[in-house]
DNA sequence: TCTGGGGTCCTAGGACCC
DNA sequence: TCTGGGGTCCTAGGACCC
């Protein structure tokens, strides 16, 4: 017996190990093999094929420390490739497209999809569909859970994924018995509840999923503010998270990144200051905002005893720009500022907030910076790098030979981006 | 040895105004 | 001796997500 539904069914499409995943499409050779990625700078390990997570290697853990396992079993290493897997996760969502017109791009490997019109008994049947199609166009694996909420499809997606018999899909739209499912959910494993929400729960003996939904809302209230009983809400059934299908514009950018070694001059810090707002200026550009605000922050390596230095400067513009050349001058106004001779400098970074909507005509009306110049520099800098790849021109003042920049030793070719990376099908090879 | 990067939202508390 | 109270705006900090 179904229980009476009052909302649509809502999917979320997971990619399986999805770095791991994209490395393996252009590398057949990889099939049922351990591979491992490494966040930037080659740090720690942020995706695990399945292979990988048998030897017990653990999300997280830097890669020094699991070596031995590395050399043993000939695991699989890369460096991040983005460009890589953006390319690939646009192909994913450009399928998901396909089987309905109300998708939500959660995040590189991730998509709610609203599967309304579809009739309850179908809904696993076109799932499969949806898995096998995306299989076959792009090469990933995907897993799909499908609930009345998005915090319960998360969950549906989870049992699908990690229980073979469910063959990647499961449907929990109308089940009667849901609460099975939450009562095999650790808590910590709800969307929503983190590293410290999972302390003070269990502390109260709130151990599942289910404890959770049944937990008293002045109790949730109270100690997980209303995101928390939003939470708990929707893991009894009650949708508190709605699609977004056209994201809003975000309200922060930022760009920043690890140095591949220490850097202790201003001149350094300088350049990679530059670069980092010239990148998120054109993400910026992209959303057509202009911003007022902007920090620039650097700090040395918190994990270290050397002497430590934190610190970060938000600068406000007379007026909403938009201009990597503007924007520049006063991040380097900004470094001036904050820099301190003498310590080991581990990161530095950019933020631009305070966003208004990009309106040319506006410009030039009321200072002296030539505006409508500007903006046409600003516009054909961009073109050029769309279309002769990313980097093509760069200010001189971002650094050329860049030597602090991040490590990345062991990156895959940029397959389907770069026209010299192309793989190469030879007679009798083809796959 | 090493320990990423880029986002969002909520709350508390201070400043300021009437 | 008196030293309210409500509203708004901003920021810092803490929680979360992938």
């Amino acid at each position: 017996m179904a229980k009476a539904l009052k909302n649509p069914p809502v999917a979320v499409v997971d990619c399986n190990n999805f770095y791991a995943s994209c490395e393996r499409v252009f590398n057949p050779k990889l099939q049922g093999k351990p591979i491992v990625v490494l966040s930037n700078n080659d740090g720690i390990i942020v995706a695990r094929s399945e292979e990988a997570k048998a030897l017990g290697i653990k999300m997280g853990e830097p890669l020094f420390k699991v070596e031995d396992i590395v050399k043993k079993h000939k695991v699989n290493v890369f460096s991040s490739n983005y460009v890589l897997y953006g390319d690939i996760s646009h192909r994913v969502m450009a399928t998901l497209e396909q089987f309905s017109p109300d998708v939500e791009i959660y995040s590189i490997d991730e998509a709610f999809i609203n599967l309304a019109g579809f009739k309850r008994k179908n809904l696993t049947e076109y799932s499969r569909e949806i898995r096998e199609t995306v299989y076959k166009w792009v090469g990933i694996p995907v897993s799909i859970g499908i609930a009345e909420t998005k915090t319960l499809s998360k969950i549906a997606n989870r049992v699908a994924k990690k229980d073979p018999k469910y063959n990647g899909v499961l449907n929990l739209y109308g089940s009667t018995n849901i609460d099975e499912y939450l009562k095999i959910t650790d808590v910590s494993d709800v969307w929503g509840v983190g590293h410290q929400y999972t302390k003070l729960l269990r502390k109260n003996n709130i151990n599942s999923a289910f404890d959770l939904a049944s937990t008293n809302d002045k109790w949730i209230k109270k100690n997980m503010t209303v995101m928390g009983l939003r939470t708990v809400f929707e893991l009894r059934g009650i949708p508190c998270v709605s699609l977004e299908n056209s994201p809003p514009a975000k309200k922060a950018i930022i760009s920043s990144r690890s140095f591949g070694r220490y850097v202790e001059t201003i001149e350094e810090i300088k350049e990679a200051v530059s670069l980092f707002v010239s990148r998120a200026a054109e993400k910026m550009r992209e959303q057509h905002s202009a911003c007022k605000l902007l920090t620039v922050f650097l700090r040395t390596n918190p994990f270290k005893k050397t002497p430590q230095y934190h610190n970060g400067v938000l600068v406000r513009m007379p007026v909403p720009t938009d201009a990597t050349s503007e924007l520049t001058s006063y991040a380097m106004k900004g470094v001036e500022q904050i820099f301190k001779s003498g310590f080991l400098y581990q990161k530095v970074g950019v933020m631009l907030a305070g966003f208004e909507p990009v309106d040319r005509s506006q410009l030039g009306l009321f200072d002296t910076e030539n505006r409508i110049k500007l903006a046409k520099v600003t516009d054909t800098l961009d073109r050029i790098n769309i279309e002769y790849g990313s980097r093509t021109l760069f200010y001189a003042s971002s650094g050329i030979k860049r030597p602090w920049g991040t490590k990345s030793d062991m990156k895959s070719p940029r397959y389907t981006t770069d026209w010299e990376n192309l793989p190469e099908v030879s007679a009798g090879e083809k796959k």
